[in-house]
DNA sequence: CGCATGGTATATCGGGCTGATATATGACGG
DNA sequence: CCGTCATATATCAGCCCGATATACCATGCG
């Protein structure tokens, strides 16, 4: 699923402009796909030239042209196609939990600041999410899968939160304990001293 | 945090070749950080040319040589200076998402195989993190941000694993509904009719 | 009234990463 | 004896992220 599976998707749903993808992305996709302009517009145009898409341009007096694209039946077909052959992977990608990894190299101080602002960007996402529950609880017909995926982001989050409230505080002691100042490593080897997992 | 950094920060740990780098980020870190050969053999060439590793080569007979590599004073310097400087930035990218959000286009039957294949896949890293709690909890001082960071993704997946089995039939009955087969899109418009969020 | 800020809107580009592929060999099980 | 798996390094096309440029309007603040 590359960006061009993804605006084909979002066109779907409405006829957008690209700037007005980018919004959708931000709001309703937000917890699970990002997705920037320079990634949008190329792919908007390469659509065109597949014949996925139609781009009906609205001249405006002053501002660029509104580039308005709407999905053609091959689009809707391909994407289709899409969504019952790709694998549908899931991975996070956290700097936040690999700073972690390693608070031991960290001065107290800053970890207290990684998970205070943590914390508070979690706050901030769910409360996104409540008002979106409020906005389509009242107006008429979500689609099933909005309302679900919202719930597992809610649900995730929430869990998150939790599990960072009641842990912090075994790190930042562990933290305080960090004036032994690391001895100079004695030549260790990560080799073998490493579980063996490998879940494919 | 680029992969450069990645591998900056496993070697705080101990010694190890590119080989085994991949095999411990596909271990410790495999729930939050991916990073394959493409990247990791580059990083390190690098790395080495920059003076922030050493290499030391072991020629054996037969295979290729095994090419160890040790951080330097500078390189450990370097890490932790990007540690406290960079953003901890805690992203998803999930097609598994994306799918579920369009349930209203697939087929009820390649919808239980999603879920399914999910929820297997939450499982394996469950126990995965499982065995890797055992096998610290007898082995002496496993670093409390190992701890933590594993403790995180327990919590996390397990909240995931509970909102897929309690809700999953939402999303089915809804699929099932389907048959109605989308009706002709009445030229609408993505435009505004999202919520505006803009969490930053 | 002037000016800064921020929203609308499109577009480009370098640097970086993913995933696939190539190469070579030993170990192990059937 | 053969296939498969683990060890081990390396390259590369294709794609994506983030920053940046451009241009204009609306809003609000002093």
């Amino acid at each position: 699923m590359n960006v061009k599976d993804l605006c084909l998707g979002a066109l779907t749903i409405g006829d957008a402009s690209g700037y007005d993808l980018k919004k959708f992305f931000e709001t309703t996709f937000s917890h699970f796909c990002v997705a920037g302009y320079g990634s949008i517009y190329p792919a908007l145009a390469e659509l065109a030239t597949e014949g996925l898409v139609r781009c009906h341009e609205q001249p405006q007096q002053g501002r660029p042209g509104r580039k308005l694209y709407q999905l053609t039946a091959a689009g809707r077909k391909a994407f289709l196609q899409k969504l019952e052959k790709t694998a549908p992977r899931h991975t996070v990608k956290s700097d936040f939990l690999l700073s972690l990894y390693f608070a031991h190299l960290l001065p107290p101080q800053r970890l207290e600041t990684i998970l205070d602002e943590r914390i508070a960007e979690i706050e901030r996402q769910l409360s996104c999410h409540a008002r979106c529950r409020r906005q389509s609880a009242q107006g008429s017909g979500e689609p099933v899968g909005e309302r679900f995926v919202r719930g597992f982001g809610e649900a995730v989050l929430s869990a998150a939160r939790e599990y960072l409230r009641v842990h912090r505080r075994e790190l930042a002691s562990a933290s305080t304990a960090r004036s032994r100042h690391t001895p100079n490593s004695p030549r260790r080897t990560l080799r073998g001293g490493l579980h063996a997992l490998h879940h494919s």
